[in-house]
DNA sequence: GTTTAATTTAAACATACGTTTGAATTATCG
DNA sequence: CGATAATTCAAACGTATGTTTAAATTAAAC
């Protein structure tokens, strides 16, 4: 109704062209003329459509940023029902969290690897849009954080922090760094497998979640 | 002898302000003027003295990564000296591997946090320079992959790989993230504490590296 | 002190960038 | 059809980029 209907298709082709270009070379090494050449469009229609170069990111990843984490906090209140008044399951809370974001690389209606790499790129990456797109994952972060620390009554704030920092680290670096697992394992692995990788990943962090606390730094053993 | 002490400073300046600014705005969004000028240096020397931007930030890290790669494999003779006949410590090995990075932070000569910041955003950043610059880890990735073998007998290839590559997500994400910790804990972590932060992280990794094999996938507890 | 090499300097190079403009074109609708 | 709005287009804008040049300066060697 309101205006979604009225765009040209042309928006929707610098959307992709531009999703897959900040991808593959990164944000900065890609120019308009780049985007506007993929997508078979006029040099200005970037500006004409999204106002200026900062614009086309934010809507790039605007498109898509919202159904992962709506899919995030679904698969949580599905964790947390599954557990009834008990604390939800460990490997429950983690696999929502990261299950939604892995699992684009099989979609490409969502954007599929393109848009995975380029958001495990955007916790790294030096750009002050970074703090605009966070905003985002607050809501995420507080009710994960709330769930983990259900699920962990015993484990300070600090250590459920750093535990929860790991585990999306691991996860960034899988979706924006896979082919080099590739590379490097010779094909023993294969980051392509998306239920494999969720399955890996989701026991790794659960195990390290579940480490004894390293809390008392007197014993050495 | 052979040239490093005819070298005037400039040379050094010029790799301090470029390890500088490209781990604050990121390297394409560098420009040599950028450089020069907080080397108080003119705009010509980066090409005279190291021929092109691109050889300037091959030397920036040249300047640093093999002290960092050295020092892990020296602590990873350690952990096998250590252990004697025996296959060595799991937490010594990932120590041994998670340390030397981490403890950049703490060492302004070595680059201090501009170059562990720059050095964790490598892994993601979509830089041709990777390949290059990747030939360094080889040694290390294969003599840390022989060890993590030798600890963990029973362990696939296939999965072996995977839990080393997340710890290397960890681990980078620390480097090159950790102000984003900072921010989100609200005070409770300290990423600057980097003793604390290499204990963490190897109690969380040695933790997802022991975790039960998720290979036989009918299982469901 | 003179000569030779090494380094620094200011200026210009060609190219690429993001953005703007105003006319041409296409679609929308009365 | 004619009028109005939305979109596309080629061209130019000013600015910034990495690199090169040739003269000026400094250091080294004899």
């Amino acid at each position: 109704m309101s205006d979604s209907t009225r765009h040209t298709d042309t928006r929707e082709r610098l959307l992709d062209a531009a999703e897959y270009l900040f991808a593959q070379r990164g944000v900065d090494a890609t120019s308009l003329r780049h985007i506007t050449a993929e997508a078979a469009a006029n040099l200005a229609s970037v500006n004409y459509h999204f106002g200026s170069k900062e614009a086309l990111f934010r809507a790039v990843f605007a498109r898509r940023i919202g159904p992962v984490n709506q899919e995030r906090l679904e698969r949580l209140d599905a964790c947390e029902r599954a557990a009834g008044q008990r604390p939800p399951e460990l490997e429950c809370v983690l696999e929502a969290f990261v299950a939604p974001a892995l699992r684009l690389r099989l979609d490409p209606a969502h954007g599929g690897e393109h848009f995975m790499c380029l958001m495990g790129r955007l916790y790294t990456e030096p750009h002050g849009l970074k703090t605009v797109i966070f905003e985002q994952f607050r809501e995420v972060f507080q009710r994960f954080t709330e769930a983990l620390h259900r699920c962990l009554p015993d484990m300070s704030r600090e250590v459920l922090f750093w535990r929860l920092f790991f585990t999306v680290g691991s996860m960034a670096h899988t979706m924006s760094a896979g082919a080099i697992l590739e590379h490097f394992s010779q094909g023993h692995c294969d980051p392509a497998d998306a239920d494999k990788t969720i399955r890996y990943l989701t026991v790794f962090a659960a195990a390290g979640f579940g480490a004894a606390l390293p809390e008392s730094s007197g014993e050495s053993t």
